[in-house]
DNA sequence: CGCTTAACGCAAATGTTTTGCGTTAAGGTG
DNA sequence: CACCTTAACGCAAAACATTTGCGTTAAGCG
């Protein structure tokens, strides 16, 4: 079943919206990570359960839209006035978020549901990429190619995160972006 | 709940595994990838659910096992008698079989469950690189990077697969084969 | 303000998961 | 080879999760 969002968006559904969302997250936070259920989660949130299937379907797509709703970015990335370092600080920053335990299990839950929800969070990436790659425009510096900066930089970073659970170091990172600068502007 | 692999691996309890492995396969054809239940397998295997329950723990954690299972490799990669063809021959293996309609769903039964299950697939991964690398070591063709082979080859790949539902084509792939080759012996 | 209908609550029905207990058979031992 | 120990199984009851029908509430609109 798809997640319904442009529909009634006013009050009272609103209000269950982020009541269950908010249980979802204490309960979450609680519970390391597991043996959450649905009938809890309503209790938590003060509706009944049918409720909760009726609008998610299931757990599973329940818990990756809230893991959605929490990737979903809430402010454009740091103009740091260069895009070497613009790009440093987005990657350092999505780096440290996604291989944080909380993270993991984002990630998890985006994956495990049958829907487009891995689809919304690579838009996510790539948009913020993008805004990186307009500002180098705009300032004259020679263009970001957001593609190889995804198939470069952000696949391996996640390829570490969701298979070896090997960590992802600053300096793994850096070395990645290193490697795509001297592909990009050969000597 | 981890799955029991190493105890009485005799008789009965291989034939009730196999059983279930087989089940799980007539019915994931069968439905086009949902909607089975435990008690739909057990039926189909010939055992009651709570054998599956008690040895699985859950259905996550079974369709986990067998898709690990069926990508277990079977055989060595082919020797094709050079490290540049080797390696196209296995990615282009590689990136069929993942990106097909069945290969996405094992990876996201592997990625659903909160268990070791993904650190099998990406040792399946290494290890058939090492082997190509020991190839090329042994030929005195200049060695292969294992570790870059994973970050800009086979990453890009899997996140495609698993991110945007991009398709992943041959020609895809020799690009990031050729962009490794450059980047390795740069002239 | 009143109408229409999406979304909700409640409770019964259905299906799944867990558990206790007796039985079967795997692997080891005398 | 017969016996012993115990992991793994089957069965059935209990606990729990999910679905569904129906009446009620309130969102969005004229």
């Amino acid at each position: 079943m798809a997640v319904k969002e442009r529909i009634r968006i006013g009050g009272r559904s609103a209000r269950i919206q982020a009541a269950v969302h908010e249980a979802v997250h204490q309960l979450g936070a609680l519970t390391t990570r597991n043996q959450v259920t649905v009938p809890q989660i309503a209790a938590a949130a003060g509706v009944t359960p049918s409720t909760i299937y009726r609008r998610w379907g299931d757990l599973q797509t329940l818990l990756a839209d809230v893991a959605v709703a929490r990737l979903r970015p809430i402010a454009d990335p740091d103009d740091t006035g260069a895009t070497e370092s613009d790009l440093r600080a987005f990657i350092d920053q999505f780096a440290e978020e996604m291989s944080s335990p909380v993270g993991r299990a984002l990630m998890r839950d985006v994956f495990s549901s049958a829907q487009d929800f891995p689809l919304q969070c690579a838009a996510f990436n790539r948009e913020h990429l993008s805004t990186i790659a307009a500002r180098a425009a705009a300032r004259g510096e020679p263009p970001l190619d957001v593609d190889d900066v995804i198939d470069h930089v952000v696949a391996p970073i996640i390829y570490h995160i969701l298979y070896d659970d090997r960590e992802v170091t600053p300096d793994y990172c850096h070395a990645l972006l290193d490697r795509l600068r001297a592909q990009s502007s050969p000597t």
